[in-house]
DNA sequence: ATATTGTGCATACGCTCCGTATGTCAATTT
DNA sequence: AAATTGACATACGGAGCGTATGCACAATAT
């Protein structure tokens, strides 16, 4: 391997440390896993944490805008694939659910994340998936199709509808059955944003 | 004050106990509350609480059992004096983000509470909030006014959306300025629900 | 090329906190 | 009244976080 310059080799840290924390926050949880063992596994010592990241939640905040970032760009592409903007918009919202499935997502992001650095709206990595929400909304109301509700307002709800939903998919029995329910339940729910005679209705 | 028996006694130390803890919880959050602390402030010390509740997390768990229990009662209350059924699922659900807007119960219930005890339906208190609203959805879809979606799921969809809207509300600028756009989206999304031609929608 | 400075990271230390094990004294039992 | 139970306090050990300090190497200066 060739010699790296200083800058990547930082970025080299960074990365290992980011890749380490999120296996130990998603294994273990926040507040259990440790920066001893978490570093250690990484070939490192806290000693870099702290240069890097100032202090355990420094850490998690890069971890959960790494993993938010993720989760954004798997829900557009659930969506990229639909017929019209409403149908998207569905999409991304079972896309939602479908992605709070996923253990690591729903501890890091949707447990942790908020529960140790505030509301996800002022976290740093700015939540994409909302911003994605926000504008699918935006475009939607702009064409008419949708009652006048605040546009943040809305994707708030419908974010936090979804990931609700699937924290009690995931906690369930048999999740491959009600998962089903829930996205039926969401379609039944965000239909309540559509105008009157927008006929954009499903039949 | 008259001689007290040993039971009564017992049930004074869990409440002094209760107490303390949902203050600490509230003011510091559940991981930085220490129990040395938090025990001393009411005249105790940790062997009462592990002699009572086990470890920490009983102790939360025993918090987020009457925060809970009082969520409830204050819903049911602001439910009772409306019109219809369903006004008074609309009348509960802006409850909710009402209810959710008191950093006590945000901080203990909404984020704590999830993070460190799992998901709240898998809680000894059982969620109380959520068994009322599973009720009026289930009341309301037995007279034909709902679409035939899961109960359940419905239940889970609002509380969540009402929530998280709630903790958007409260992480803002100017609170009571958005809290009526956080409502009047729930409003929108909850009549979702309705049956097409139910008659019972607003105007 | 040698010296110097700065930086990335490791090591060492103190402090706090949790959970358990042990002790103690009052209340109940017989 | 002696014994036993149980509620709570005290004592102990271990672990973890954050900081202060040290070290080695790269980058720049001369």
């Amino acid at each position: 391997m060739a010699a790296k310059r200083r800058s990547e080799m930082m970025e080299e840290t960074r990365a290992k440390l980011i890749a380490a924390g999120r296996k130990a926050f998603a294994e273990q949880g926040f507040a259990a896993a440790s920066m001893d063992e978490l570093t250690a596994g990484a070939g490192l010592t806290r000693g870099a944490l702290y240069h890097n990241f100032g202090d355990k939640k420094g850490l998690l905040a890069a971890v959960v805008a790494q993993v938010d970032g993720e989760m954004a760009a798997r829900a557009q592409a659930a969506a990229a694939d639909a017929g019209s903007l409403w149908e998207g918009l569905l999409a991304e919202g079972s896309a939602y659910i479908n992605l709070a499935l996923d253990p690591e997502i729903q501890r890091i992001v949707l447990l942790d994340g908020p529960a140790f650095l505030g509301d996800p709206s002022q976290w740093p990595s700015q939540n994409a998936c909302l911003a994605a929400t926000r504008q699918k909304i935006g475009q939607l109301q702009a064409e008419g199709l949708l009652k006048p509700v605040d546009v943040e307002a809305a994707a708030r709800l419908i974010n936090g509808a979804a990931l609700n939903a699937a924290l009690w998919v995931a906690a369930s029995d048999a999740p491959q059955t009600i998962l089903p329910k829930a996205v039926a339940a969401l379609t039944c729910l965000l239909s309540g944003f559509l105008a009157e005679g927008s006929g954009s209705e499903p039949e």
